[in-house]
DNA sequence: ACTAGATATGACTAGTCGGTCATATGGAGG
DNA sequence: CCTCCATATGACCGACTAGTCATATCTAGT
């Protein structure tokens, strides 16, 4: 947690940190981020950053709470309202990977930040870094059981193939930001999980 | 390219420096990995390695081409000789998971040291990098072109989604040897792809 | 105007790194 | 035994790092 000094900061100020951080480790993984190049870029005394954060570590897992959290609130307020927990899981899906889309174009850096992270090894001696991973598993989770339950999806095979396929897809979509934008692909992933790949003749 | 000298080592030595540094790189991001560590592990002056590399970048490019064409040549050793390019697409492909299951076990370094290096910025200066993805990428693009060929393949949609369907299943089971050991996963994973997530009546 | 506590500073430490190079060692041919 | 060239060595260099701390500055209460 950040000292109180932090938060007594100029909120201006602490945001010209904040952000200058997010660039710094978006950009280099956590060995190679260089605080002493962060606070040159933001103009402060190397001295003040260890008055906010015990260490190094701390900083880091702030910044990945702060991005989990943006990125998260952001998703959800770009699922479309009139969906339901009980609304068909292709069309939720589809919405969710829209609202990736949207989000990681909003948010690049946040994005790089989370997506980083979650190839960092050194990161996952902390639990920050897989936040936004249990995010998404819970999410590929939730979808699936609703399904089986309304019997939307084939019950033929083990939930953990499909929660896969899921998760996966979803991976693709949010480290591929330039595809994330490309609705009509988005439209052909769910139409191809739906359906499958395999040419039918009548459907 | 690892100078003459390289080539005049003892065999044996060779060997030692390159597993070495498979696991140093392995285990560390370019930019992390040491020098200084790695000789140190080995037992030999930290000069003898600039008479093999002309620098740390050289011998990185020379450990991700060695580890591409272990794996390259693993995987097309693996795979059943009775299939033919023209054999069906998913039983191509379930092939293909479960050679890359049974090498990702069998090399699990080489494998660690491609997975890290498809995700390290710094390492994207150079191609060699690359090696892999291109790889993967070429193989779901022959796979899909030879379905739509002999018209295994639905033709609704433009082969960008199938293929991106593909690598990230690929993809997935590269990254998680846990898993692509489970060819039971894996078979269900193939019958997913073909035949879709949805539930049928009749099927 | 004075004081006390909070905050800002940057020179400094101890350590690591990639890379260099003068020197030492080894072995083959004469 | 001597020479010559290939190879091995590790002290050393300059650059960079995370983190420290004595000192300076600022701010609010009296």
């Amino acid at each position: 947690m950040p000292s109180d000094t932090w938060w007594n900061l100029d909120p201006r100020k602490r945001e010209d940190i904040l952000t200058a951080a997010v660039a710094e480790f978006a950009v280099h993984h956590y060995e190679d981020a260089s605080l002493s190049a962060l606070v040159k870029h933001v103009g402060i005394a190397k001295g003040s950053m260890y008055q906010y954060f015990t260490d190094k570590r701390e900083l880091y897992d702030y910044l990945l709470h702060y991005a989990h959290e943006t990125l998260q609130r952001a998703i959800v307020a770009e699922m479309p309202h009139h969906l339901t927990p009980q609304s068909d899981m292709f069309a939720i899906l589809r919405a969710y990977l829209y609202a990736i889309g949207a989000v990681t174009h909003a948010y690049p850096l946040l994005t790089q930040l989370v997506n980083r992270s979650l190839h960092d090894t050194h990161a996952g001696a902390h639990n920050a870094h897989q936040l936004y991973e249990r995010y998404i598993i819970t999410f590929a989770h939730e979808l699936v059981e609703s399904a089986v339950q309304d019997r939307s999806l084939r019950h033929d095979v083990r939930p953990e193939g499909v929660v896969f396929l899921l998760l996966q897809v979803i991976r693709g979509v949010m480290q591929q930001p330039a595809r994330a934008q490309d609705t009509a692909l988005l439209d052909e992933l769910v139409v191809l999980l739906d359906q499958g790949l395999r040419y039918r003749m009548r459907q």
